[in-house]
RNA sequence: GCGCCCUUAGCUCAGUCGGUAGAGCAGCUGAUUCUUAAUCAGCGGGCCGCAGGUUCGAGUCCUGCAGGGCGCACCA
């Protein structure tokens, strides 16, 4: 009597006693007249001896059961809240009383009674009718810790939920948010969208893809690591605004910030360029904190402060910060001034043991680009600076190949990044309508690719054609669904923000050589 | 990919110097008609992650493997 097996074996005796005893375990439907948190609502209020005057019908999980006897006091919780529920030999009926024997927390029980306090003032519904509505066979996580391995926090979600309401929480913060971005972008007359996941050639960002095989044709297929040559292809169709919520599947590392499939939002508005943009993003952001929260500040745990809690507004206007402004800040390097053999120079004669050299090896400084190096030591220098919330803009031409030319510097491009918290939040762009150029970048991309770069983008020739056809000018901009919900309920792990975050299979194929 | 750490009952955790396995919760039996992590009496429950090794003797020491955590790297 212990182990999982027994646990299970006698669970399944009750279900027996009970089917013996002419009841079914598994009912089809309860009609239920209050969830648990109106009862609370509409009854809260009684003092003393007071009983309500009509009956209740509530259900609910048995979380909690306290045997005194003739009398037993049960804990039922739904989603709303909890209540307790006070279930007597005499009120019940003896029979009936008798079959509440059989139940075990885990359970699903409805109750029907008049909603009263008990002496000690708590709230509960005193059952003149108790129907079993689910016969569990395993136990819950212990009452009081909860589940806290967590290998089973993340794998067995089902009991992991049921022992942690705030975990719960947290995801209905995450539907909100979703709903509140849906409801910003609509308001402004972009059209939701859906691109397909499964892709004959992916590009989009630079990342290593999910390849796939479609039978019926006999073909290497890749799953979505981004959304934007689709939804560019509709501006190129005459859809003038355009947004889609879908995940993008990347095949990379996985870590605190990174699950390899995520949530994207991405939208384009044609006649726009990034400074429109960067408008619409604080504002989005602003929309989604004060629809959900109330409010646009939030207390966040940060890496970069050891974990302690930050205090992040996002009320519009964030800060507006240029790229080589904050490399030159940071590195004390006059990067703005500096071609690339300068700026290498100056690089080579930081000192041999530079943290700087793990990040960017010595060696390979010489095969960098001017714009590799800015974009290397921003990362290195600025990039965990970034708590508060703000937009880093213009940032070198080698980091994109989607995006315009700088109107006003040929090294850069308009590009712009949200930061919060040291993470890269989103990414968006004047996004790039000029054929020829377009096509040159990408058989440039095309080219690294074949030369080894695994991250590179292949060449994509309907997407040429589709800019071939004529886009308006445009803005765009990609947002992490993922970390905007984590700054949202101050979660530092993304694997707590999604429902079934990635875990390994433990079939362990691919480890045997 | 590299480094460090972790894995003991269904759950949460102890386990000293290497000496043959413990608690709380959950479960079972009994008592109990107002409890709140109810209480009281009693009873069960273990491949100590897996596989080797050292030793008279391994939960404990060593090696390998698996899973997990943290850090670093990767992720423009």
């Amino acid at each position: 009597m212990g182990t999982e097996q027994e646990l299970r074996r006698v669970r399944l005796a009750k279900l027996q006693a009970l089917c013996d005893a002419g009841i079914n375990p598994y009912p089809y439907r309860f009609p239920r007249t209050h969830t648990l948190g109106q009862v609370r609502e509409c009854w809260g209020h009684l003092e003393g001896e007071a009983m309500s005057e009509g009956t209740v019908s509530a259900a609910g999980r048995i979380t909690n059961w306290r045997d005194m006897g003739k009398t037993v006091f049960a804990d039922l919780r739904d989603q709303s809240g909890h209540i307790q529920v006070y279930l007597n030999q005499k009120t019940l009926g003896a029979e009936a009383f008798g079959l509440m024997r059989h139940a075990d927390l885990g359970d699903f029980l409805g109750v029907t009674g008049r909603v009263f306090r008990t002496r000690t003032g708590e709230l509960s519904v005193r059952a003149e009718k108790a129907e079993l509505l689910c016969k569990a066979l395993r136990p819950l996580p212990d009452k009081h810790s909860g589940l806290k391995n967590p290998e089973l926090v993340h794998r067995d979600r089902s009991s992991y939920f049921t022992s942690d309401p705030e975990a719960r929480e947290v995801f209905v913060k995450r539907a909100r948010a979703i709903a509140a971005v849906r409801e910003f972008l609509s308001a402004r007359g972009f059209l939701e969208v859906e691109t397909p996941l499964l892709q004959p050639l992916y590009g989009g960002a630079a990342a290593r893809p999910f390849k796939t095989h479609v039978h019926a044709i006999d073909e290497t297929y890749y799953l979505q690591i981004s959304p934007e040559l689709y939804l560019k292809r509709l501006i190129a169709g005459g859809f003038d605004r355009v947004f889609t919520v879908c995940k993008n599947f990347r095949n990379e590392g996985i870590d605190k910030t990174h699950n390899p499939e995520f949530t994207m939002m991405e939208c384009y508005q044609a006649y726009a360029d990034y400074t429109d943009i960067l408008e619409l993003t604080e504002n989005l952001y602003a929309h989604v904190f004060r629809t959900v929260l109330g409010a646009t500040t939030v207390g966040v745990p940060s890496d970069e402060a050891g974990g302690t809690l930050v205090e992040l507004r996002f009320e519009p206007p964030w800060p507006r910060y240029r790229m080589l402004d904050l490399v030159q800040q940071h590195s004390a390097l006059a990067v703005g001034d500096l071609d690339a053999s300068g700026l290498r120079s100056a690089l080579l004669a930081l000192p041999s043991d530079h943290a700087l050299f793990t990040e960017m090896p010595r060696e390979r400084i010489g095969a960098l680009s001017w714009g590799e190096m800015v974009q290397a030591l921003f990362e290195f220098h600025v990039q965990s600076q970034l708590v508060h919330p703000c937009f880093v803009l213009d940032h070198p031409k080698e980091t994109s190949p989607l995006c315009k030319p700088h109107r006003s510097d040929p090294r850069l491009i308009e590009r712009f990044e949200p930061f919060a918290n040291g993470w890269e939040i989103g990414n968006a762009y004047s996004e790039l309508n000029d054929p020829v150029l377009q096509r040159e970048l990408l058989e440039e991309q095309a080219a690294r690719r074949s030369g080894g770069d695994e991250e590179a983008q292949p060449m994509d020739e309907d997407f040429c054609a589709a800019v071939e056809l004529g886009m308006p000018p445009m803005g765009g901009l990609g947002l992490g669904v993922d970390r905007l919900v984590m700054l949202l309920s101050g979660q530092s792990n993304i694997k707590d923000v999604i429902l079934f975050p990635f875990t390994r299979s433990g079939k362990g194929e691919g480890r045997a050589e």
